[in-house]
DNA sequence: CTGAAAGCGCTAACAG
DNA sequence: CTGTTAGCGCTTTCAG
C-alpha cells in the first residue's frame, strides 16, 4: 500500500479511502491511486486491514459439515457460498466424519482465524464450548441436527415427521412388517428418525418388531451387511425404511443381491442422484439442502447485522416422492 | 494474549512462546500460561501473527472448482482438504460454473486473504493474470484442465485417451454411427475429448458423422434436448459417447424416455453415483478425483517447501468400466 | 530462561 | 479534499 502511495505521488490514508470507496477523493486522485494499483498488482490485505478496523470483521465464514465429498454437504455448502458471495464474504469448510474431535480441531483451526460466524454439523456431545464465543459476538448456527449445551439458532428437516411419513406410507401399502434400517444411534437425526418411525408404528397399532431395529450402520458396507442379516432368517420385513442416503444405497445394493428389489418395499430418507433411474424407482424422503443452507446463511448474517432476538430452530419440511420401490405391497 | 500475559503473570513473549511451542521456557511457567489462556478461553490470531512473521504464510489454501455441489469437484475438494487438515492449513472453496468473471473475483478475493496457494479449475481464456502473483512466490496448481497464458503445474486426467479408449470400445461393439455429446467446445477438457474421439474413429478408418458430433452441451437439460434431436431424424447413430457427467445423466433420460437405453450403446465419461445399479449398468470412463485433489495438493506443498524444478503436468489415468450399456451390439 | 521495544499493513481519529 | 499519528495482536530483535 505504501508503493501504490509513492506511485501514486499520494498519501497512504488516501490510498485506503480509495481502495474502501470512502467519499472525499477527487476522481482525478482515485484515478491516479487506482492505475498505480493495478501497475503494482496490489492486492489490498482485509486481514491487516481487520486488525484495526472497528467491527472486526474477517469477511469469512466457517463451515463444518459430513463431508465435502458428500451430495448432501455439497447442496448446503453451495447455497451457503452462494449468499456469502453476494456479501463480499469468503467460505471456509472442514469435513468431520461425524468425529468429535475433528470438530473441536477444525472449530479451533477456524476461531484462530478469527471467521465471523460459524455454520455446522454438530458431532460432539456437548457444544457448550462455543458458548463463549457466542457471547463474544461469533454467530453460531447448527444445520441438520440440534445443538445440545447451548442455545442457538438451528436450521434442521423434520426429521420424525419425515419418518413417519414414510412409515405411514408403508403402512398404507398394507405392511406390517417394516423394518428400519438406522444411523449411529448417537446421531441426533438418526435417533429423530428412528423415534418418528416408532411412534408411527405406534399410532397405528402394529407392533414394534424388535429384531427389525437394525442401528449403528454408517456406510453402504453395514448397510448391506443389516440386509444380509434381516433376510437370511426365517421371519422376514415385506418393507424396509433405511434412514439415510449412504444407508439406502447399502440397503439397494443388499436388496439386488438377493432379487427381492421388486418384492421388498424401499423408502429412504434423503434423496439420491439417478434415484429415480433405477427399477424400480426409489421412493424417499427429500430433504432440501438448497434451503437448509439458504436459511442458515441468512440467519448467521442477520445476527452479525444485530439481529438479538432469541435463538429459534426453524423446521424445513420434507416431502415424500413417489417413485416405485415405496409402492410396492407385501409380498409372500 | 496481553490478558494471558496479565492473568499468568507473565510478560506477552512468553505467552507468545508457549502459544508457539518454540523452546526455553520452563515447563512451569507453560504450565501457567496454558492454564491461563484455556481459563480466558483464548484463541491466538494467526492472521495477526503472519503480518510480522517471517514467512508470512497465512496456512490457508484456496480451492476453485466448477461447483461444490459438483460430486467430481466434492471429491477432489476433499482429498485437498486432507493433506491441508494434515499441515494445519484451512482450504477456502469457491464455485466458478464455468464463469470467467467469476474466476477473477475469486482469485481477487483469495489473494485479498493472502492464500498460501491457489488450486485452480481454469474457466478464463488465459490465466497470465496470475504471472505476477507465481513469480511474487504464491504457488499456483492447476487441476482438471491445463493452463493457458502461463507455465504452471497442472493435474488433469488423460482426457484424449480416456474419450478414444470409450470409442475404440464402441467401434469393437461393432458401432459404426457413433454420437458424440460434448461440452462448450471452449473448455479444455471438452475439445480434448473430442479429439480423442475423432482421433480414434479416424484410425479406425470410420468416416466422422458431422451430423453426431453435438456440442456446447452444459447441463442435463440440454444434453436430454440433443438426444431428441438425433434420434429424431432418419438416420440415427447406434452408440453415444456423453463427454461430461451431467450430459451422461441428460442422455440417459433422453434414451429412456424413448425406450432406447437397451438398444442404445451409451459410455459416459466421468462416473456417475449409482451408475452400476441403474439397468443396464452405465458404462463410463471413469476419473479418479481422489487422486488429483491429492497430486494438486502435494505439488502446492511442494512448491511451498521450496520446490522450484519447473512446473510441470502431471497425468491422471482413467479407466473404463464396462457394466452393460456400453457393451450393447449395433442393432435396426 | 524472560521481557521490552519496534514494526508488519492497515484503518481510526484528528488535523490541516 | 488530503495527510499525520497512533495502535490493532502478534513476532522479531535484542537486551537482560
Amino acid at each position: 500500500m505504501r508503493d501504490v502511495a509513492a506511485l501514486a505521488g499520494v498519501g497512504i490514508k488516501t490510498v485506503s479511502r480509495v481502495i474502501n470507496r470512502e467519499p472525499n477523493v477527487s476522481s482525478a486522485t482515485i484515478e491516479r491511486v487506482q492505475s498505480a494499483a493495478t501497475r503494482l498488482n496490489y492486492h489490498p490485505d482485509i486481514q491487516a486491514g481487520n486488525l484495526r478496523r472497528s467491527d472486526r470483521r474477517t469477511q469469512t465464514l466457517g463451515l463444518l459439515v459430513g463431508s465435502v465429498a458428500n451430495p448432501f454437504s455439497g447442496a448446503v455448502h453451495r447455497s451457503i457460498e452462494d449468499a456469502a458471495a453476494s456479501r463480499g464474504v469468503a467460505v471456509f469448510a472442514s469435513s468431520l466424519d461425524d468425529d468429535p474431535a475433528r470438530e473441536r480441531v477444525a472449530v479451533s483451526a477456524f476461531l484462530r482465524r478469527r471467521v465471523d460466524g460459524l455454520i455446522l454439523t454438530p458431532v460432539s456431545k456437548s457444544q457448550g464450548y462455543l458458548l463463549s464465543e457466542q457471547e463474544h459476538g461469533t454467530p453460531v448456527v447448527f444445520i441438520d441436527r440440534e445443538p445440545s449445551g447451548i442455545d442457538a439458532d438451528a436450521i434442521v428437516s423434520n426429521n420424525a415427521e419425515g419418518a413417519a411419513l414414510a412409515t405411514r406410507h408403508l403402512l398404507e401399502q398394507g405392511h406390517r412388517r417394516i423394518a428400519f434400517l438406522g444411523d449411529r444411534h448417537d446421531i441426533w437425526t438418526a435417533s429423530e428418525r428412528r423415534r418418528g418411525f416408532l411412534e408411527e408404528l405406534g399410532r397405528a397399532g402394529v407392533p414394534t418388531g424388535e429384531a427389525w431395529l437394525v442401528e449403528d450402520l454408517h456406510d453402504e458396507h453395514t448397510a448391506h451387511a443389516a440386509i444380509e442379516g434381516l433376510f437370511a432368517g426365517a421371519r422376514r420385513p415385506t418393507a424396509v425404511f433405511s434412514a439415510q442416503n449412504l444407508i439406502t444405497i447399502g440397503a439397494i445394493r443388499g436388496l439386488r443381491e438377493r432379487e427381492l428389489q421388486k418384492k421388498v418395499a424401499l423408502v429412504g430418507f434423503d434423496d439420491v442422484e439417478l434415484g429415480d433411474l433405477l427399477d424400480p424407482g426409489l421412493s424417499v424422503i427429500a430433504q432440501d439442502p438448497d434451503r437448509i443452507g439458504t436459511l442458515a446463511a441468512e440467519r448467521v448474517f442477520a445476527r452479525l447485522d444485530g439481529d438479538d432476538r432469541p435463538p429459534k430452530t426453524v423446521v424445513v419440511p420434507t416431502t415424500l416422492i413417489e417413485r416405485g420401490s415405496g409402492e410396492i405391497r407385501p409380498h409372500e
